[in-house]
DNA sequence: CGATCCCGCCACAAC
DNA sequence: GTTGTGGCGGGATCG
């Protein structure tokens, strides 16, 4: 009954105008674009504050994904959070500041350090081929429970201290668990692989802790991305074995002068993020977001595009730039961070080399300009 | 097909 | 009740 329901009402939901044959990219809608974006927006030196429906309302995406970025940007430093739907703005100060105390406190943490030793950086591959069904427990003699930590002294003039139990519940545990993992490991890579059985306590396999941890491995993808555009990690693979794996760069993957963003918007865009859904396309997009205020918004603004990718150079490049377009001159920058990259030499190519989205994007301009123009006609009502 | 991870439901806390 | 937060995991995309 109810799921007749649903896909009824999915189907419905189809616009008129199915003039727009699906084509969702992912990558649009990444967590770390969307975190590029928002820091574009708030890293212009003179933010103090920034509301959450603010932020929502001029990225053009929903709430939920606001809380996604700032809750791992407060782990980081970046922001505070001083009250309801209400942050500061720490910037890179705040981020270098928080990075210190994050690396002192897992260093001095031995339980940290320790389990880090054990478990997550023990180098070379295991190379178990066949059955590694509940193999070799020698390890985990006392279960390394979790090492909390609040980082953070509570000098919080703001906020109780009374909750703050509930505070470190699990995005900011994350993360700042994984970026002192990070730190730890200095400048060796980190295969994704350590870094999940690492972070996610299951020490042994109950049907619990692993559903529990596979939950918790989508999280750290969400964690990573944000990382990554902020330059801070880079997502690489393993020289030999091809696993995914993170390199940090710390704080030499940004620039000197304090931004957080190595790579700036280019040509002026708008950095709004409204457009398709996930699986049917529909012109109902709009009617979902929040409200009408994003609608101005995107008047004053120009046509919205894919965002330059973060990813110093390398990876995907949005947009339909011709190969002669005058494209980013921080070439400089980069210089700066492949310098400071060559420690351990082994240059990563992209796996991936992206051309097709020149194509994809016209007709994406082609699509958002029918439905501006669906928009302003029926406001013209 | 396995890896990646966006989307949004929904629980629960805070008004 | 409404609103703000944010676990959580289904299932769409990517490689």
């Amino acid at each position: 009954m109810n799921q007749m329901d649903e896909s009824i009402k999915k189907v419905s939901l189809l616009p008129s105008s199915a003039t727009h044959h699906h084509m969702y990219c992912r990558k649009e809608k990444s967590l770390g674009l969307l975190c590029t974006n928002f820091l574009s927006l708030y890293d212009k030196g003179d933010i103090q504050s920034i509301e959450l429906g603010d932020a929502s309302r001029r990225l053009g995406i929903v709430r939920r994904r606001i809380y996604d970025i700032v809750n791992v940007l407060e782990s980081i430093g970046i922001l505070e959070r001083k009250a309801k739907k209400e942050y500061s703005w720490k910037g890179f100060d705040g981020m270098v500041n928080a990075l210190k105390e994050l690396k002192e406190s897992a260093l001095s943490d031995k339980n940290f350090s320790s389990f880090v030793r054990t478990r997550a950086l023990g180098d070379n591959g295991d190379e178990q081929s066949s059955d590694s069904n509940n193999a070799s427990g020698q390890d985990n003699s006392s279960n390394a429970d979790q090492f909390h930590k609040p980082c953070l002294p509570s000098k919080e003039g703001c906020l109780p201290s009374k909750e703050e139990s509930k505070r470190e519940k699990s995005l900011v545990l994350l993360t700042e668990n994984f970026v002192k993992l990070l730190l730890c490991s200095d400048n060796q890579l980190l295969t994704f692989d350590k870094a999940s059985k690492t972070l996610l306590e299951d020490n042994d396999n109950s049907l619990q802790m692993q559903s529990n941890s596979k939950a918790k491995v989508r999280r750290l993808y969400d964690i990573a991305n944000v990382l990554s555009s902020l330059n801070l990690i880079e997502k690489t693979r393993e020289i030999g074995s091809r696993k995914p794996a993170f390199r940090w760069l710390g704080i030499s993957g940004t620039p000197e002068n304090g931004s957080l963003l190595l790579k700036k918007r280019e040509f002026g865009t708008d950095i709004t993020n409204t457009g398709f859904k996930r699986n049917k396309f529909d012109g109902s997009a709009f009617q979902k977001m929040e409200n009408k205020d994003f609608r101005n918004d995107i008047n004053q603004k120009t046509v919205h595009q894919p965002q330059q990718s973060k990813h110093s150079s390398k990876a995907v490049v949005y947009g339909p730039f011709p190969a002669g377009f005058p494209k980013i001159n921080d070439n400089q920058k980069n210089e700066q961070i492949l310098q400071d990259r060559n420690s351990r030499a082994s240059s990563y190519r992209p796996p991936y080399y992206n051309q097709a989205l020149s194509d994809i994007f016209d007709h994406y301009v082609e699509a958002w300009n029918s439905w501006f123009a669906e928009v302003t006609a029926m406001e013209a009502t």
